[in-house]
DNA sequence: CCACCCCTAAACATAT
DNA sequence: TATATGTTTAGGGGTG
C-alpha cells in the first residue's frame, strides 16, 4: 500500500525519482503452477476496506515520474515480448502534456470542441440541480417555517423560487436538445416574439415584486402578533403561577396558553397562506392569459403527442391553432378549482410504505390535492401504482403549515421522528415536545441556517445557470452566421429567447409551462403557486392530468419507480445488492458530458445519496483527468469517489472492487508504475474510441441519454419500458429528458445527421446536437469537431502526443494488419500459441512472456483471446482492447462454449478477419513470439 | 433467443 | 502475514 496523497492536498511538485529499480524488473514467478502459490484465497480484501483514508502526505504529487513502463500486463511484466505487446500503453508521465490534456470542463463552454459536451444537457443538469436545491430548501424551509410562525416566509420563498422550480421541473424534460430544437423552431416561427417574451417577463417581475410586498407586510403583521402573544402569555403566567391546567394532557402550567398560541399561530399562518394563494392565483390567471395570447403553449401540442416532423413545415397559423386548442384544453382542466397540482407526492409516496407524504414535500395546500382533477389523480395513481389515496394520510387533518412536520406517521421535527398515530397524537406530541422553548428555538435557528445555506447554494447555482444561458445566448448569436438547416431550428434569436426565458426569473415558469408539463402541473402560473414542492422532478414526471404532455395511456400500465431526488432510501437499502443495482441500472457512460455534469452538480452528488448516472469507467476517467497531472493512485481514485459522491461513501467493498475491476478491464486505463508505486492514467484515445459504440448501458439508454450520438438514438423508437426506465433511473437523469423529448417529438431533428458522422466521433455527434441547438450549422459543427478531434489526436491530446512507442506501434500494427501487410505467419502464431498453452498446467499459464494466460477449458484466456479477436476483427472501427463491452461479452459465457475450450485458438478464423486490433493476447503473443519483438512491427507499419 | 451492456461478486495473484 | 492492488472469471438483469 502506498502512502497516498490526501485528496485535498496540493500535490507536491517534487518527485524523488529515487532509484532506478523499476518495478518492471520484478520477475514474475515463473513456473506453470504459479497459481498454486499463494492460494490463500483471501476472500475479498475489501472487507477491510480502508475507509480510514491515508491522510499521509506524500511527496509524489504532481510530477510523479512514471518511469517505467514496459510492463505488459498492468502489473506483471517483463519479457521483452510482453513489454512490447502491452495493450495498455505505458508512458512516461513527465512527457505528459498535462496542460494540453483534454479537460472537458474547460472545453465544455467551448461547446463545439468537446465531443462529450452538450450544452443543453449541461443546462438540464444545472436546472435539475436547481430543482434539487430548491427542493432541499423547501424541505428545510417547511420544517422551519411551520413551527416558527413564518409560513408566509415559506410561501414567499416558494414563490420566490417557483420560477426556478418551474423551470427545473418543467423545462428539463423538454430540454433535451430535440425538444429544444423544436422549441426553437416554434419560436422561430414567431409564435412568441421577443417582445412578447419581454412582456411576460415583466409581468412576472411585477408578480415577484408583489410577492415581496406581501411578504414584508406579513412579516410586520406576524411580528405584531407575536408580540401580542408574548404579552398575553406573560399575563396568563402572572395570573396563574404554577397552576395546573385542566387539560388532561397538559403537564405544565402554561400549557393551555401555549396551545392557544399555537392555534393562533396556525390560524394566522393559514390566513396568510390563503391570501398568498389568492394572489398567486391571480398571477397565474394573468400569466395564463398571457400564455394563451402568446401561444407559447405550442410545446403542449408537441408534448402531447403531436410531434412536428423535423422536416415538415408547420405554418405559424396551424401552430397557433394547435396551441390555442391545447391551451384551452389544459386550462379548462387545470382551472376547475384549485390548480391541479397533481403532486408528485403520490408517485413519490411509493417509496414510503405508509403512503404518507415525505417530509419537506408536503404541499401547503392540502385542499388542492382533493381538488385536483380526477384525471390527475387517476393518472397519478396509475403511475405510482399506489392504491391508497392521499386522503387517507393522517396528516390531512393538520393545518397545511404543519404538514411538513408530520408525515408517514412520524414527527418530522429535526431529530425527533416520534411516531404519532394521528394528528391528534401529533398535536399532543408537538405540545409536549416541541413547545416554544430554548431548545425549539435553537432547532429553529439551526433549521434556518440550513435553509439559508441551501438558499445561498441555490442562488449560486442559479447564477451559474444564468451564466450558462448567457453564454449560450452569445453562442447562439455567433452561430447565426451559419447556415441553418431547416430542421435544426437553431439560431440566434431563438437561442436568445430561449435563454432569456430561462434567465429571467419570472417568465420562466410561464414561458415554459407548455413544455414543463411533464414534470409539473400544466399550468405555468400554477408553478408559482406550489410548484416548488413539485420540483422533485423525477418522482413525478407524470403527475399532471395529462402527464405533462404524455398521453396518460403511456403510463397506465406500469408503475414508475419512485425516484425522489434523494432516492437514497431505495439505494441505500439495496445498494450492494443486485437489487440495488437494478434501481440505477443503466449508467450513462461517455455519452454524457460527465465532467460538466459533475461540475454543475457536484454539490448535489456530494450530498445526495444518489448513484451517479455514469459508468464506473466514466467516473474513473473523470477522476483522473481532473488531477493536474492526470494520474491517480488507486487510493486517490477511491478518495475521489467518496469525496464527490455521497453514494460512494457506502458499500465501499462493492464499488471499490468495481473500480479496480474497471481499471483492469478497460484499456483506456493505463497503469503506470513509478518508483513509489503505480498510478493510473487515461488513454484518451482509447477512451474516445470506445465512445462511438458505447453509450454504455442498454441501447435504450443510448437513445435516452446520448442525445447526440449517432445511430442508436435516432433510429430506435422509444419504448414505454425505456421511458419508464428513464423516469425511474435517476431523478436527474438526462435520460429522462431525452426520452421524454424523444417520446414527445417522436423523432429527433438530428437523426438525419447523426448516422453520417464519421465513425470514431461519437462524441462529436453528441456535441452536434448541442451545437445545433444553439445555432451552429451542423455540418460545420461536424467539421469543426472532426478537426478538433484530429488536432487533439495528433497534437493536443496526450494520448496522441504521448502515445507511447508501444502504442504507436500498436496502431501501426493494426493498420498493417488491416492492409494485409503483416508478415506474421499463421503457423508461427499457432506454434507459439501452442507452446504457451503447453506451459500451463494450472489455470494460469506461466508466462515469461507477458500477460498471464489462461489455458483452455474455461480457463479462458485462450477463448478470451479468440472471441476477442473475432470481435475485433469484425469491427474495424472499434478498438479491440478498448472496451468493456467487448471484454464483458468476451468474458460472458455466451462468447465461448465448452467446445471452444478444447481448441487452442481459432487462429485461422481470427486471421481471416481483418486484424483490426492487436488481437487477443494469445494471438498477440503468438505474433510477438513469432516476430521476436514488437519493434519488428514497426517495420511493417503503414503510415496512416 | 441472442448479443450486448453494465454491474456485482469473488477467486486469485502479486506487491508492499 | 496482512493488506492493498490488479487481473480475471462468472453470472445476473436489462435492452433491442
Amino acid at each position: 500500500m502506498w502512502p497516498t496523497r490526501f485528496e485535498n492536498e496540493e500535490p507536491d511538485s517534487e518527485l524523488n525519482l529515487g532509484d532506478n529499480s523499476y518495478q518492471q524488473l520484478r520477475q514474475f514467478p515463473t513456473g506453470s503452477d504459479a497459481s498454486s502459490v499463494g492460494r490463500s484465497g483471501r476472500k475479498s480484501s475489501e472487507s477491510v476496506d480502508n475507509e480510514a483514508e491515508n491522510v499521509t502526505t506524500e511527496s509524489s504529487g504532481q510530477s510523479r515520474l512514471n518511469i517505467n513502463l514496459n510492463n505488459n500486463s498492468k502489473r506483471r511484466s517483463n519479457s521483452p515480448a510482453s513489454a512490447s505487446t502491452n495493450n495498455k500503453a505505458l508512458r512516461l508521465s513527465e512527457e505528459y502534456p498535462t496542460e494540453t490534456f483534454f479537460k472537458e470542463n474547460l472545453t465544455a463552454l467551448n461547446g463545439k470542441g468537446a465531443p462529450e459536451l452538450n450544452a443543453l444537457e449541461l443546462l438540464q443538469r444545472q436546472a435539475m440541480q436547481l430543482a434539487y436545491l430548491h427542493q432541499q430548501h423547501q424541505a428545510a424551509a417547511s420544517l422551519k417555517s411551520a413551527p416558527s410562525l413564518s409560513p408566509v416566509e415559506d410561501a414567499n420563498r416558494r414563490a420566490k423560487h417557483s420560477l426556478t422550480a418551474a423551470f427545473a421541473a418543467g423545462v428539463l424534460p423538454g430540454n433535451a436538445s430535440a425538444l429544444s430544437n423544436q422549441m426553437q423552431q416554434l419560436l422561430s416561427q414567431q409564435v412568441l416574439s421577443p417582445q412578447q417574451l419581454q412582456a411576460i417577463m415583466q409581468q412576472q417581475a411585477m408578480s415577484a415584486h408583489q410577492a415581496q410586498q406581501i411578504q414584508d407586510f406579513y412579516r410586520q403583521h406576524q411580528k405584531h402578533i407575536q408580540m401580542q402573544l408574548a404579552a398575553s402569555k406573560q399575563q396568563k403566567e402572572a395570573a396563574n403561577p404554577g397552576k395546573t391546567d385542566d387539560s388532561s394532557e397538559s403537564r405544565f402550567g402554561a400549557k393551555l396558553s401555549k396551545d392557544q398560541q399555537q392555534q393562533m399561530q396556525q390560524n394566522f399562518a393559514l390566513q396568510q397562506l390563503m391570501h398568498l394563494q389568492q394572489l398567486q392565483q391571480q398571477q397565474q390567471a394573468t400569466a395564463a392569459a398571457a400564455l394563451q395570447q402568446q401561444g407559447l403553449a405550442a410545446a403542449m401540442a408537441l408534448a402531447q403527442g403531436r410531434p412536428m416532423p423535423p422536416g415538415s413545415d408547420v405554418s405559424p397559423a396551424d401552430l397557433q391553432q394547435l396551441l390555442m386548442k391545447q391551451v384551452a384544453e389544459s386550462s379548462s382542466t387545470m382551472r376547475k378549482d384549485a390548480p391541479p397540482q397533481t403532486n408528485l407526492n403520490s408517485s413519490r409516496k411509493m417509496s414510503s410504505p405508509s403512503n404518507m407524504t415525505s417530509p419537506g414535500r408536503v404541499r401547503i395546500d392540502s385542499h388542492s390535492r382533493e381538488s385536483s382533477s380526477g384525471d390527475a389523480r387517476e393518472s397519478t395513481r396509475r403511475i405510482s401504482n399506489n392504491p391508497s389515496s392521499r386522503e387517507s394520510s393522517p396528516e390531512l387533518g393538520l393545518p397545511a403549515a404543519l404538514q411538513p412536520l408530520f408525515s408517514r406517521g412520524c414527527c418530522r421535527w429535526p431529530s425527533c421522528d416520534k411516531e404519532c398515530n394521528d394528528t391528534a397524537a401529533f398535536h399532543r406530541h408537538l405540545n409536549e415536545s416541541h413547545r416554544l422553548d430554548d431548545k425549539s428555538t435553537a432547532q429553529c435557528r439551526v433549521q434556518m441556517q440550513v435553509v439559508g445555506s441551501l438558499d445561498k447554494q441555490l442562488t449560486m447555482e442559479r447564477e451559474v445557470l444564468n451564466a450558462m444561458m448567457s453564454y449560450l445566448r452569445m453562442d447562439g448569436k455567433d452561430g447565426k452566421a451559419n447556415a441553418d438547416p431547416p430542421n435544426l431550428g437553431t439560431s440566434n434569436g431563438k437561442a436568445e429567447q430561449f435563454s432569456n426565458s430561462i434567465t429571467s426569473n419570472g417568465p420562466t415558469a410561464a414561458n415554459f409551462s407548455g413544455i414543463t408539463l411533464p414534470f409539473g402541473s400544466q399550468s405555468g402560473p400554477n408553478l408559482n403557486n406550489r410548484a416548488p414542492n413539485n420540483l422533485s422532478l423525477p418522482s413525478s414526471p407524470i403527475s399532471g392530468p395529462q402527464i405533462g404532455g404524455f398521453p396518460p395511456a403511456l403510463f397506465s400500465t406500469t408503475s414508475l419507480p419512485s425516484s425522489p431526488p434523494l432516492f437514497s432510501s431505495q439505494l441505500s437499502s439495496s445498494s450492494g445488492s443486485r437489487e440495488g443495482m437494478l434501481q440505477g441500472k443503466r449508467r450513462h457512460s461517455a455519452a454524457v458530458p460527465i465532467s460538466a455534469d459533475l461540475t454543475q452538480n457536484q454539490e448535489f452528488y456530494r450530498t445526495a445519496d444518489v448513484r451517479p448516472p455514469f459508468t464506473y469507467a466514466s467516473l474513473i476517467r473523470q477522476a483522473i483527468i481532473e488531477t493536474p497531472d492526470c494520474q491517480m493512485t488507486l487510493n486517490e481514485i477511491y478518495n475521489w469517489f467518496q469525496k464527490k459522491f455521497a453514494y460512494f461513501r457506502r458499500n465501499a467493498p462493492t464499488w471499490k472492487n468495481a473500480v479496480r475491476h474497471n481499471l483492469s478491464l478497460h484499456k483506456c486505463f493505463v497503469r503506470v508504475e513509478n518508483v513509489k508505486g503505480a498510478v493510473w492514467t487515461v488513454d484518451e484515445s482509447e477512451y474516445q474510441k470506445r465512445r462511438p459504440q458505447k453509450f454504455s448501458g442498454s441501447p435504450a439508454i443510448r437513445g435516452r441519454v446520448d442525445v447526440g450520438s449517432s445511430q442508436s438514438f435516432y433510429g430506435a423508437p422509444m419504448s414505454l419500458a425505456s421511458m419508464q426506465m428513464a423516469f425511474g433511473e435517476n431523478p436527474f437523469s438526462q435520460a429522462q429528458l431525452a426520452s421524454q423529448a424523444q417520446a414527445m417529438l417522436g423523432t429527433n431533428p438530428l437523426q438525419n445527421y447523426g448516422s453520417f458522422l464519421p465513425a470514431g466521433f461519437g462524441g462529436i455527434t453528441h456535441s452536434l446536437s448541442s451545437d445545433a441547438t444553439v445555432g451552429m450549422d451542423i455540418t460545420e459543427a461536424a467539421n469543426n469537431l472532426s478537426a478538433l478531434a484530429n488536432a487533439r489526436r495528433h497534437s493536443i491530446s496526450p494520448t496522441s502526443s504521448n502515445h507511447s512507442i508501444k502504442e504507436e506501434s500498436r496502431e501501426r500494427f493494426l493498420s498493417s494488419q488491416s492492409s494485409n501487410k503483416t508478415s506474421v505467419k499463421l503457423e508461427e502464431i499457432e506454434e507459439s500459441n501452442e507452446s504457451e498453452q503447453r506451459n500451463g498446467s494450472s489455470p494460469h499459464l506461466s508466462n515469461d512472456v507477458g500477460p498471464k494466460i489462461y489455458s483452455s477449458s474455461k480457463d479462458g484466456e485462450a477463448m478470451n483471446g479468440n472471441s476477442e479477436s473475432e470481435k475485433e476483427f469484425c469491427s474495424p472501427s472499434r478498438s479491440r482492447d478498448d472496451d468493456m463491452e467487448e471484454r464483458g461479452s468476451r468474458n460472458s459465457m455466451d462468447t465461448y462454449s465448452a467446445e471452444d475450450s478444447d481448441k487452442p485458438l481459432n487462429l485461422h478464423h481470427n486471421l481471416s478477419h481483418k486484424v483490426n486490433g492487436e488481437g487477443s493476447s494469445l494471438l498477440r503473443q503468438g505474433i510477438m513470439s513469432a516476430r521476436g519483438s514488437f519493434a519488428m512491427l514497426h517495420d511493417h507499419s503503414v503510415a496512416e
